[in-house]
DNA sequence: TATCATTTGTTCGTATGTATC
DNA sequence: CGATACATACGAACAAATGAT
């Protein structure tokens, strides 16, 4: 591959970089050319070669060190280890996978209220009162960081020892709900965008690394929701497992947005 | 807030943006001042906002069309509406939501082996052999596009109809597996990571948006692998979604990666 | 500790090409 | 066709971080 077709100068330079690395030319970890080596390469201008090299910094390709130069980044098919997302019950007792995350902050609970996302997601009005709870937790193993939000209507901590524990963790969040008699289902989305700056720097995310927005939602056996949870993760830094049950009933069938 | 600190002028220039557009002073879908407005109004070089612009680009922020501007992007707190991940079993039919999405080009098939990554998740060794099956296809109501790769060791074809019917969609190989005697279960991971480059153009990916990999597993009832399922989804696009169910045994607890 | 060479980061100026309307 | 807007490319200079001397 050779720098003389009429396309773009950087994006040639940036295709050649990102052949070598597929090939294995440069490895994992290792270091690239310096731009001043690379633009004497190719015969391109300095800032040539920064355009080329900040296109693989947003394909998360590199990781650029002022001082230092441009690491290959370890682009693994997997990543982390599997986070599963399952709730295990025993008697009126919950745990989930993450009650034994320590949190890196103490939580932050607040008074807000429903929006347009928030309120159709609880089947209530917009404006209606609810009580947050934010968390910051660390997977012990990886050292990946999460941040949890817990949404919890006044219609449902009302009557509960929920009233007074509003810092409560999720899984005793479902064992005060199954104490006050309702018989838990749950459901969950997951998408994933870019994340915003402050997000970045709460969750250490190096560059080009997408945030997994993860919202639980836990609904009493009417189908009433009762609880909304949202997890903000690092994409590359954790992967989510669930179990798939084939439904021959519409039990579980969409409920929506 | 103005520009005179001691941070880099683009960084600035960037953070003014990104608040006028948290603020509502843009709203989405609307343009950016020019590039030369903004470069007289911060009393900055051309270059400077450029630098600027780039950095909302890679967080989603703006999508840039040449000869137009710079448009506020719809950055929604719910994406497109949600896909459901069920499977729905009626006798020995089985459904899943994306069967009815058509195929934008021919199913590919081809021969190929087990790697460090397929291979530890279908309990098999490095090197054996499979059949894969590439498809593209569209989500009729959103127009996504998705990316959906079928991997079948030979020893799950060996001697059922799917040795003939490589191109067999997901929910005719479930039903074939269970005509061949198997009880089926599932499970899912799901991370994200930034697209390459052409996987953004062939799911017609815009910039900074990233990529959501789902690994399905279909088990035996002994817990043997005999299916691999991989779909790459635009992340913006598309939110998946599934019930969990509280476990009080450990039927499906973590079979790891 | 201080200095220096190397490397990336920031900022300007300038010119030309290409897409849109 | 022309005005406007973004894209590409070069050159130059200085700042800041890093690691070795």
């Amino acid at each position: 591959m050779e720098i003389t077709r009429n396309e773009p100068l950087y994006k040639q330079v940036a295709a050649v970089l990102r052949q070598a690395v597929a090939d294995g030319e440069y490895l994992p970890g290792s270091l690239l050319p310096s731009e001043a080596q690379l633009s004497q390469r190719y015969r391109v201008s300095r800032p040539t070669v920064r355009q080329a090299i900040a296109a693989l910094r947003t394909e998360g390709l590199v990781d650029v060190v002022n001082g230092k130069g441009s690491f290959v980044r370890a682009r693994s098919g997997r990543p982390a280890p599997t986070v599963e997302r399952t709730i295990t019950r025993t008697d009126n007792h919950f745990s989930t996978p993450t009650d034994d995350w320590p949190e890196a902050e103490p939580p932050t609970v607040y008074r807000t209220q429903t929006d347009a996302v928030t309120g159709p997601l609880l089947g209530l009005e917009s404006e209606e009162a609810l009580i947050g709870c934010d968390r910051l937790i660390t997977d012990p193993a990886t050292g990946a960081r999460t941040l949890h939000q817990t949404l919890v209507p006044f219609a449902t901590a009302d009557s509960t020892p929920l009233e007074n524990t509003p810092e409560a963790r999720p899984s005793e969040i479902y064992a005060i709900l199954t104490a006050a008699g309702h018989d838990l289902t749950w459901r969950e989305t997951v998408y994933a965008r870019m994340p915003l700056p402050d997000e970045r720097t709460a969750l250490h995310l190096p560059e080009a690394v997408p945030l997994m927005v993860i919202t639980r939602i836990t609904y009493d056996a009417s189908g009433q929701p009762l609880l909304l949870e949202e997890s903000r993760t690092g994409g590359i830094h954790a992967a989510f497992g669930y179990a798939i049950t084939a439904a021959s009933d519409k039990r579980h069938a969409v409920r929506s947005r």
